[in-house]
DNA sequence: TGTTTACTGTGTCTCCAGGACGCAATTAGA
DNA sequence: TCTAATTGCGTCCTGGAGACACAGTAAACA
């Protein structure tokens, strides 16, 4: 793995927009397409799910819808245009707001939906993080959580930090649970010993990592999301 | 590029930390080492430094020190190692804690030395995004950090928590400066159009994207630290 | 001072991913 | 019916990671 994939560049990203945004398919000539668009990011997203990003080459996605690789080239450019689709219909749309629930709600309901759409298919994380023209779906979300934060004494700007804030939490989270496996049992399991040897150089850490493995892992979300919510409301009070 | 590296192994796991936490190097028999571990990281640094993270290959660290490919596989088992490796030295130590200043300005600077150096080697994020075992400095950054709440009534978990909490918000802005060129101005561009045509379904979104473009982007680290910190504050007071 | 032997340096080979190119088959529109 | 766009897909090329074997070298020991 190269394990990143710069793009951003100005052609990839025109592609990456008009297939993300792309509305009704004008009628063509020649043959019927045997596939869709729609069908190789749900052949592919079935891969993702089942073993991994890793897992998904266009040889892996041919194959599952018995075909060869080349043929997938018709549908979509390339590599990075098929991870853009992916990511966009990873989470799935957002749930509707609970109306006339007040803001710290909405906020903390979003930021939970989130974090479950993201567990359950973690690799979409690792998407997400890389540079990326958002699509509908992905914009939807954001549109949803700027609804949770309509009311407030917020500039657009700060608003779409809050997000950012939540969802940079949820994403960090996400990328520490890969599925199976003991998620930092392991971990620390592992740094134990190490620790144990210079335990007068890291005092801080030992206490905290020792005190710290027996709450579940999800008492991070809450707190996380908790703590940002009592931020920005302090900033709400504070300007009235 | 095979972007991502699911490793966490077992086998993998332990040569990784054997490597990060390596102790004086015993005598060994046979020719002297013509090069060394530190050098080989140092060499890849450069290469992520001026080219990025795809530019570093085994082959191309080997360029730049004069050797070939399968020489470095005596030093560095493969490529995961060598990412640990680069990761644990990328941020240099933690700069030392101001005494006496009190704990919500310690944390604070903390989370802005993180981002300042984070940013000035944005591949270091990809890497401490993924799941691995933290280095002798990585931990001494936790270190640093877990000694400025030290005076908090908050459990060891509480402050990992907190300090996830941070370093997921640096890192997420880290991710969109991609050094050179215009960060979200150009994903603003491209969008724009799109947007515009479909005002109707995305009001908050295009609201808050218009009004945000004024602002620089270094708010959006101190708007979110500052959260963070007046949210921790609030539970700390709530505490007495 | 040999001699042993672990350790280093490195060329070659394999596997696999992404992707360019070109040709044959097909079918909507004129 | 004819034609031109469009699809299906085989072949080839460019890397990158890593396995393996073998030759050279020097520290340790008798």
């Amino acid at each position: 793995m190269g394990a990143e994939r710069r793009d951003t560049g100005a052609k990839g990203g025109d592609d990456v927009v008009a297939l993300l945004w792309r509305g009704a398919t004008p009628v063509r000539r020649g043959p019927r397409p045997r596939f869709s668009i729609d069908g190789i990011v749900t052949a592919a997203t079935t891969i993702a799910d089942a073993r991994g990003l890793d897992a998904v080459t266009m040889q892996s996605v041919a194959e599952s819808l018995g075909t060869t690789k080349m043929a997938l080239y018709r549908y979509v450019p390339g590599r990075v245009e098929l991870d853009a689709l992916m990511l966009d219909t990873a989470l799935g749309t957002p749930p509707p707001a609970a109306a006339g629930s007040p803001w710290h709600v909405a906020l903390t309901d979003w930021a939970r939906s989130v974090h479950a759409r993201a567990l359950a298919r973690p690799w979409s994380v690792e998407l997400a993080q890389r540079p990326h023209v958002p699509g509908p779906v992905e914009l939807a979300w954001f549109e949803s959580g700027l609804a949770a934060l309509a009311g407030l004494p917020l500039t657009g700007a700060e608003k779409l930090d809050t997000l950012a804030l939540l969802v940079g939490h949820v994403m960090s989270l996400v990328r520490q649970q890969p599925a199976g496996a003991s998620p930092e049992a392991d971990l620390a399991a592992r740094l134990a010993p190490v620790l144990a040897e210079r335990a007068g150089e890291y005092p801080h850490s030992l206490a905290a990592f020792t005190g710290a493995s027996s709450g579940a892992r999800d008492d991070a979300l809450r707190f996380g999301v908790a703590r940002v919510v009592a931020g920005v409301a302090a900033l709400a009070d504070e300007r009235g």
